[in-house]
RNA sequence: AGAGGAGUGGCAGAGUGGUCGAAUGCGGCAGUCUUGAAAACUGUUGUACCGCGAGGUACCGGGGGUUCGAAUCCCUCCUCCUCUGCCA
């Protein structure tokens, strides 16, 4: 979420930032949060004062206690009572304006880098780089659904039947290419300079408000409610979690971490006759990189992470293009995010297969992530991105590789997953 | 899962109702000494919020309670350790 302070010492131009975004009210929400917090420091300022006044009565008593004089300590004993009332009064208003205030806050997105183009939904992204040849395809070219049942390589019945629509069976060379793909991936974060994690694929609530995907997104994850813990829509969770109450000591800055997670995710509300086959399931597995920057080096750092990206699917030799999200289409949390779709020759459709994007401060404020600075404490910027997710990539390979007589796998998969056709 | 024990500052570790945001040691930082370093010595060393400032408030695993006053007593949850059981 957005520091409070920074609202208070911005205000115009966080309301600027909220209109790029088409946020509703921008400026009678800001004015709230204002106000909220105006209500709450006085608040605590009476507070504090009622408090003092009470702890310096207590130390009065000690003292005549001490020094035996009981009937004066009864005395002063009677005037705490008010204070008491008072301050258990105070505390009530304090903490309703403190909630109040996170609850405001929670609904403000991240401020819009300056690059980030206005716009309202996905047709107001801005293409920046394209990289391959869109493949011309043999006569009898079939959608990836269709190569998938033909050599039988993943199947969404059995799905269906153990866990329900969304959660397939990848067999044979599906389940192998799928084992290429992931240490692909991570052997190309690895040598990006990116240490690899496993983390757990549950996280708990703490977790869950920290990278923001509650309260907001309550919806989108799995919930295993007996014990309260929520599989993991992305590895960015428990990767970003990791850094939740830390102060980082300069030595261990920048922090670059990849880990393979699969991904779990409701999608309620999004499906839809538009998402055949692989283009959107339930369980997915995806290779994640996140860092975490000084805010100088931020950017630089978003940079590195799309050319890192773009050398990984330049390997796989799928024709891409690279899209800057416009205020209306960027993810809640984000200033500047790219997404990279891939083309999918049979279906003739760009599958987004990455976003990457830098949150600056906004993760990080909720997360307490920061470091020392001449020694204050300033909150760190956090960073993340997709490198990359399977499902739209495996797609994109059958389709685009398909030839009369099976499935060509990219040559730098072939050492990983031991074959060089799918039959 | 059952029985018992324990959670204190970066680490170790004292503190069992008031003068404790917290002894002491180690580590870190600054200085003295030294050509430089080490050693020794001196000082300093948690976080957040409120306040222009002086200063104030809160935090001793989390939450709640008792009390004029809680690191210290009570309740509850979490985590760790030991023993027993079970298990990839």
């Amino acid at each position: 979420m957005l520091t409070i302070q920074f609202i208070r010492e911005n205000p115009e131009t966080t309301v600027k930032g909220l209109e790029t975004r088409n946020f509703k009210n921008a400026a009678e929400t800001v004015q709230q949060a204002i106000d909220i917090d105006q209500n709450r420091r006085e608040t605590q300022g009476e507070l504090d004062a009622t408090l003092a006044e009470a702890n310096q009565l207590a130390k009065e008593i000690g003292g005549l206690m001490k020094a035996g004089k009981r009937d004066e300590a009864e005395g002063i004993k009677a005037k705490t009572s008010d204070l008491k009332v008072k301050s258990k009064g105070l505390e009530e208003q304090l903490r309703s304006a403190e909630e109040e205030l996170k609850n405001l806050l929670y609904t403000i997105p991240n401020l819009p880098h300056e690059s980030v183009p206005k716009g309202k939904s996905a047709e107001d992204n801005e293409e920046i780089f394209s990289w391959g040849e869109i493949p011309a395809l043999y006569e009898n070219a079939a959608p990836h659904w269709d190569l998938i049942s033909k050599y039988d390589i993943i199947d969404f019945e059995l799905g269906n039947k153990v866990s329900g629509a969304g959660f397939p069976f990848y067999k044979g060379k599906g389940a192998r290419i799928q084992r290429a793909l992931i240490n692909f991936f991570l052997d190309e974060a690895i040598a990006a300079g990116y240490t690899e994690i496993q983390p757990p694929i549950v996280i708990n609530e703490a977790s869950g408000y920290g990278t923001g995907n509650l309260p907001d997104k309550e919806g989108q994850m799995y919930h295993a409610t007996a014990d309260d813990l929520y599989l993991i829509p992305t590895a960015e969770v428990p990767l970003t979690n990791m850094f939740r109450d830390v102060i980082l000591d300069e030595k261990d800055l920048p922090v670059k971490v990849t880990a393979h997670t699969p991904c779990f995710r409701r999608e309620a509300g999004s499906w839809g006759a538009h998402v055949r086959g692989l283009n959107r399931l339930h369980q997915f597995d995806k290779v994640e990189v996140v860092q975490v920057r000084k805010p100088e080096e931020s950017y630089a750092a978003l940079e590195e992470m799309v050319e890192h990206v773009k050398s990984v699917l330049e390997k796989l030799e799928l024709p891409y293009r690279i899209l800057r999200l416009c205020g209306g289409d960027m993810g809640f949390t984000s200033a500047l995010t790219y997404d990279f779709e891939v083309y999918s020759a049979a279906q003739k459709m760009w599958l987004e297969v990455s976003s990457v994007s830098n949150f600056e401060t906004y993760q990080a404020n909720r997360l307490m992530l920061r470091h020392k600075v001449d020694g204050k404490t300033q909150l760190l910027h956090t960073l993340n991105g997709s490198a990359l997710a399977l499902p739209r990539i495996l797609a994109s390979i059958l389709e685009n590789n398909q030839t009369a007589d099976g499935i060509d796998v990219p040559k730098v998969l072939q050492r990983f997953c031991g074959f060089e056709k799918i039959n």
